[in-house]
DNA sequence: CTCTGGCGCTACAATTATCGTAGCAAAATG
DNA sequence: CATTTTGCTACGATAATTGTAGCGCCAGAG
């Protein structure tokens, strides 16, 4: 795999072209990845409850979504457990926050 | 997999919930989708040059993604050849868009 | 008509990513 | 000490993605 280097966030399809928003693009655009941001928007979670919350994911690729969004800095894992975003990931959410109006918006059009 | 039915939008994790945001964050959260949407955001290209531009991937996959976002009403084919966003698919992309800056402040706390 | 060349799209094998289940060590609780 | 919960990992099975090649179609050039 070689993915995850260490403490560099360049396992990221994109950021070699030198554009952050390819990087940023290709970071959320793995599964679950938007998804743990969501559930985590405005309370910690443990990575139980997390898991719980992302209909029962399988613990391998959110431990390494997990991992990812840390590395990047939108999430941390607190002192007494649970994992919260930083003022950076909270930043995050809130950019595409407004997607949730749209999902419900594109739901009705879409005939559910 | 039988993940594409024909005219619903349902192979979507996520959906069954009844949370049509769980669907969408689903939906983009598949390799390309918000590349996809990201390169047609000002201007609509064809097959090949949507290829160049998402850095030579695969046509299957992109094939496969802009079945599923044409299905999810985003993208459309014009007539004489050449995908470009639907109404409701650039007002998706307006949503996300702030996205670029928050990437290149992203990526300057990022060490790049 | 024939020959390019671009179009949207597909086949198929190889490689990766993800899933699902089980379980670990460490810390907290009783 | 026994139990529970924490974050996290192993590993075989399954699904998604990649890369390369090429199809049928159509417009324009010769």
């Amino acid at each position: 795999m070689a993915k995850q280097a260490s403490s560099r966030s360049s396992g990221v399809r994109g950021s070699r072209t030198g554009r952050p928003i390819m990087a940023l693009l290709d970071l959320l655009g793995r599964r679950w990845s938007l998804r743990i941001l969501w559930e985590l928007r405005d309370a910690p979670l443990t990575s139980r409850a997390l898991r719980t919350a992302c209909d029962e994911a399988s613990p391998t690729v959110l431990q390494a979504r997990l991992s990812e969004l840390r590395e990047a800095g939108f999430v941390e894992l607190g002192e007494g457990g649970g994992y919260s975003l930083t003022p950076l990931g909270r930043d995050l959410c809130e950019t595409f926050m407004p997607l949730h109006k749209f999902a419900e918006r594109w739901s009705s059009k879409n005939g559910v």
